[in-house]
DNA sequence: CAAGCGTGCTCAATCGATGTAGCAAAGCTG
DNA sequence: CAGCTTTGCTACATCGATTGAGCACGCTTG
């Protein structure tokens, strides 16, 4: 099985190498981290140490690389979760764009666990990061507070923080936009002019707040009064929203700002648990594919993932003074459904 | 705005924790990694050593310390992606149930690239992983075969290789019970007995071609035939779903296999795009909690992510003789939409 | 031909944590 | 109190890669 019965199932290291190329382990080192031009490694001997690193599989090791490096180019972030679409793609892109830049990106998710948070950021320190970006984070002072000491950059995603540059999207602005579009559509479809529900989040959160500014002041610009009844923020979490619309007795021809695509999930989920399906119409902070064609949306606020990472990144390479903070728009995604278009 | 200003962004190590305590090193390392008892070193200096540690915000240096043990408990996996529910609950839990077993996950993502994947494998290989898991791998063999030499096991999940074990779905089973669910739904609602479209996924992959399998027995245990027009596998992707639908003429009353959340992407896409949406029925190899309310929707097979990662762990641990093939049942996941359940 | 320089390489210290071997002192036994 | 064990600790080599310092040789120059 082995391809040489004498070395079973060691990696070969820069010792094995330079033996087999009649060299020293200097030599075989700078050839294979491309530092052989400057330390006068002859083109030849470059060559067939090359050759002899392909032919015994050779692979750095990275944890003695690392060590002795003065930089470990690792970039870690903690994420809540991975399975929705929002911090997918913030997932996937950021390690897309961290390998596109020569950096090794270390990806935790923290299950929006406070204790998991500060467990994976010192988790992360122990790795080198370099810099950490706390995505969503539930205390991201606290993780800056942990990092600072160790001179750990950290920049905050989604949610901002006092401890360093955050990047998050224009939570206000958005939720106005949305918010506009709704009672619009709930005009255009039923004739109503009644508030809006908005369902989801939490009232401490920076996103909540902000997205709820932005859709009281739709409220306001048409003067219409929003009673606190009509807002519903117990938590990110689908049964959750599910079970605090349940406990309401929801007017039908409503319409509702949904905080974000797993709130939805729990809308969603309530509506079909009716017997009679409600009508309604709703729009959703983030996006989803497939939400996009439910028959009462009325559109999604897509965050500008490609955006905000470009950001974080450029904080990444340029640390900026202070702890600036960066609203990114929002990318306005209309309904697909045909309720929707047939209306519209 | 640092503790100290005599060390600046200089994480502490053993040494400084030593001199601070008057101790030598080796006694600080082993209280810091919980072998003290074992060395004899009195509960009296390892408490101070412990407060110490706190105090100074010392993490252990895991590049120092995975070089020097002989294990680094490093399991790795690569991911073709995050961005939908399938891989996202694959991640997110396959991180969660590592570091349960006190291994440390590393995720890598590969965007279904065989390059990307050949070289995120090198990638963990030099991270000194202990183990790779290949997930949806689209040369899982290969993958062993770079493994190999340098002793790495790799365990295959969702598409199977013969490098290694391979934990994958029922693809058969699952298939051909969701084409007779189609087929049963598109009799009683439309009266036809006309042969499903297949759609989604590659010709040559295991998954397919089980899947295939799968849905042409449902058809065959009925007598229906299936002409090779209604099998559409142009690959993973929403969009080229969607053009291969596009250039279609499929009839109303018709049924959809559909082989991924991703593929169903396109569908919807193209029911959607289409002047008068088209009365159809559709189930799908995956699950999404959104698509499970479309209308159209007749029932998911949802695979038991759980179920899979407990097989694959049990690999880990307990690393079997030979390349065994699990086969693990799918849920069945019913559809949730008005539609289906005004008809049901 | 001595002095100087460029070329092509090697030596050895180093990063931080680990663990074996071993030392000194205290406690116990006969 | 010699001879033993036990307790509580330290010294030092080690993991693999990196890198500043430096050696030996050949070539040039005055």
């Amino acid at each position: 099985m082995t391809e040489s019965d004498d070395a079973p199932a060691k990696r070969p290291t820069i010792y094995d190498l330079a033996q087999i190329a009649g060299a020293s382990p200097s030599a075989v080192s700078s050839v294979l981290n491309g530092t052989w031009q400057k330390r006068r490694i002859s083109a030849k001997l470059a060559e067939r140490i090359s050759l002899i690193a392909k032919e015994q599989g050779y692979a750095v090791n990275l944890q003695a690389s690392m060590l002795r490096r003065e930089r470990s180019r690792i970039v870690g972030m903690i994420i809540p979760k991975y399975d929705n679409r929002y911090f997918g793609a913030i997932a996937e892109q950021f390690e897309a764009m961290a390998r596109e830049r020569g950096l090794f990106p270390v990806i935790t998710c923290t299950q929006r666990d406070p204790a998991l948070e500060v467990e994976a950021a010192r988790e992360l320190m122990s790795y080198q990061a370099e810099c950490l970006i706390a995505t969503g984070a539930t205390d991201p002072d606290r993780i800056a507070e942990i990092c600072a000491p160790a001179g750990i950059r950290t920049i905050n995603l989604d949610l901002p923080g006092t401890g360093g540059p955050s990047v998050v999207s224009d939570n206000f602005g958005g939720a106005r936009d949305l918010a506009r579009l709704i009672l619009d559509r709930v005009r255009r479809d039923f004739g109503s002019v009644s508030p809006l529900f908005f369902i989801g989040g939490r009232g401490q959160d920076h996103n909540t707040r902000e997205r709820l500014r932005g859709f009281l002041a739709a409220h306001a610009e048409r003067g219409i009064d929003v009673p606190e009844t009509r807002l519903l923020m117990r938590g990110y979490s689908a049964s959750k929203t599910e079970a605090s619309l349940a406990g309401l007795d929801l007017p039908q021809d409503c319409g509702i700002f949904v905080n974000s695509t797993i709130a939805l999930e729990g809308v969603i989920r309530w509506i079909h648990a009716r017997p009679i399906p409600p009508q309604m119409r709703f729009g959703c902070f983030d996006w989803d594919p497939f939400a996009a064609f439910l028959d009462q949306n009325a559109g999604m606020m897509r965050q500008d993932v490609g955006a905000m990472l470009a950001q974080v990144f450029a904080f990444v390479e340029h640390p900026p003074a202070g702890a600036p903070r960066i609203e990114v728009p929002c990318i306005f995604e209309p309904a697909r459904s045909a309720l929707a278009a047939t209306a519209g």
